[in-house]
DNA sequence: GAAATTGGTTACAAAAGTATAACTATTATT
DNA sequence: AATAATAGTTATACTTTTGTAACCAATTTC
């Protein structure tokens, strides 16, 4: 690790740690005036439309979700039509979840609906701020999923 | 609006809601289980560090914090000898919060501690990852920061 | 085939965050 | 001077999330 490479780390953690409540206030807040679903079940469906299926323990694993909240969420999603428990035909202990058309299509609505404001905020910004914020958090996105998601120590592996 | 400039828009808030949930749940399992304060407290350290002193209301607009909450995490912050109430000379009904000496210190030593985790998966990624990573870290924290916390809708202003 | 492990659920307790109303003290409005 | 508005606290109720332990069913291990 050269020095230079750590002091990048420490501002890279820096920056991280201040963008968090940034994120964090604007869409729980949306989240709960705007919908009658909680954050963690619109984790949830984020995660499901990029992995199409998922089990229960890898759910909970990707979010670090305790697995009986995994169960309490996915109860509320079934109850409004939004994801489907399919029976592994390898293995009977698992309980894949996958969304449904009318989850998919409900999710992409309430997607619009919770990043109104933020829309909004944005679009005042110049094109030029426009293009950096795009090409930045492409970018963040991008890094942050490849080690966040991947396993991290051994044996804390999420599978898929 | 150009037309490029909103699928610009529209890909920079899938990118920021993917992001969430990643930030999200690294933080908030470090706080929880490497220190003895909550997320909320931290965030309000993270504030004060920045602006050096806030009035409670301040506080409570800049992180759309009610009010009442405000009160109890800087209750918990004063019993930890980490921040301090300070009168306004000018105007006897607000209270100003600042870090102590040891409320800063003792911040940062908690930042370290709650973004080990983090740290560890950075420093496996490539020294061309790393850069690229802090560039987008970068710019996105300068953005970000600029439109969430300036004043949205008029009459929702924060000051400072 | 017995024992241990894994996937998931149930039940319960506790922490954290949100929302609202009522209240005091101070300042601003008129 | 009376009234309205603002800053902050207290009290209360509720939702969301986290954590733990016990439990069943299915699979793996030896």
């Amino acid at each position: 690790m050269s020095e230079n490479a750590q002091i990048s780390i420490d501002k890279i953690v820096e920056n991280l740690i201040s963008i968090h409540p940034l994120l964090s206030k604007n869409f729980t807040r949306a989240i709960r005036s705007k919908t009658n679903l909680n954050p963690g079940s619109l984790f949830i469906l984020g995660l499901l439309k990029k992995y199409t299926v998922l089990s229960m323990t890898e759910i909970g694993c990707k979010l670090s979700m305790p697995k009986p909240h995994v169960t309490a969420q996915i109860d509320k999603l079934i109850a409004e039509e939004m994801v489907e428990r399919l029976n592994d035909p390898n293995d009977r202990r698992i309980i894949n979840i996958r969304l449904t058309d009318n989850g998919l299509k409900d999710f992409e609505s309430i997607k619009l609906e919770i990043t109104e404001e933020l829309r909004h905020r944005i679009e005042k910004l110049s094109t030029e701020k426009i293009e950096r914020l795009y090409a930045a958090s492409a970018v963040a996105r991008e890094i942050l999923t490849e080690i966040m998601i991947e396993p991290s120590t051994p044996g804390n592996d999420c599978k898929r």
